[in-house]
DNA sequence: TGTTTTTAATTGTATATACAAATGTTTGTT
DNA sequence: AACAAACATTTGTATATACAATTAAAAACA
């Protein structure tokens, strides 16, 4: 559906709006998605993406800035999003014994258990949009993609 | 800069993968820029949005659910987003004479010039990340986010 | 050594989003 | 007319984000 129709634009917008607007609206469903994936499992797309990363570290101790400039959206509150996953015994917080100012957050065996079974479930949901383009299609939007937001 | 090392992944990623975080990454960039365009006028991007939506309607009074459904995000509150531009006079909310239960949200003549000091600084963020590509790859990457979206 | 600066994390406040429940109004049905 | 169903909006609760302020520890330095 072309994006004038979605927003029932009444005049026509420009290139550059459309592609603002194009990006906009893909991401909010891609994630709109996601979130439905991961619902039955009551996490939400940050908790996951800081699970993720925290896997990512090969269950190493992580602290709470290096968490934080992985992920996608720069935000200010890892410290909440980990508390909720300390309530869910996700993963484990303790002072770093080397840097009384630092945090070591780590995977524990129940979440990388849930990441596991998740990671089926993840893999479709990229899927269900990638098969709509061939991989040369793909690698050429990934390629605009990267391109379009250098600035 | 590619997405493997924005989010530092120590092995490499699916296509798949990629594309979903590049789409992601990508929006978060856009619409951070966006914001720091706004904060100077102390608007969120969501109450640009009604207002943008609103003048759409040429200034004619609009009902919440049309609002609603005119919004990218298909948000839940719409109610809470006009209460904010009423307190900045820059919408007029009645009840509908025809029927008592729908709501008439008009952009005043405050919002209305709000939003032309606005227009030739939104015009330049588009500008800001389309200049990277030509015209012909705009139109490319936006035919392919539509057909990667279609579900 | 004592003071300042920097760093790492947390907390507070305002705003936005997701979802469910509630309110009030209109429409449809018997 | 009385009751049920549908509709439009609002409200409540939990979560997330943006930004500023605060706390505590470590590093730099006079």
């Amino acid at each position: 559906m072309k994006i004038e129709d979605i927003i029932k634009s009444t005049k026509a917008l420009s290139l550059g709006k459309r592609t603002v607007l194009n990006i906009l609206y893909t991401q909010n469903l891609v994630s709109e998605k996601f979130a439905e994936v991961l619902k039955p499992y009551e996490l939400s797309s940050e908790q996951y993406n800081v699970l993720r990363i925290l896997r990512g570290q090969k269950a190493k101790p992580t602290n709470m800035c290096v968490i934080q400039e992985r992920m996608l959206a720069k935000t200010s509150n890892t410290t909440r999003l980990v508390d909720k996953l300390l309530l869910k015994d996700l993963v484990t917080r303790e002072v770093c014994p080397d840097n009384r100012r630092k945090m070591e957050v780590t995977i524990t065996e129940k979440g990388l258990e849930l990441l596991e079974e998740l990671d089926p479930k993840v893999d479709h949901h990229e899927q269900l949009f990638a098969q709509n383009l061939t991989v040369e299609e793909q690698e050429l939007l990934n390629d605009l993609l990267e391109r379009y937001r250098t600035i």
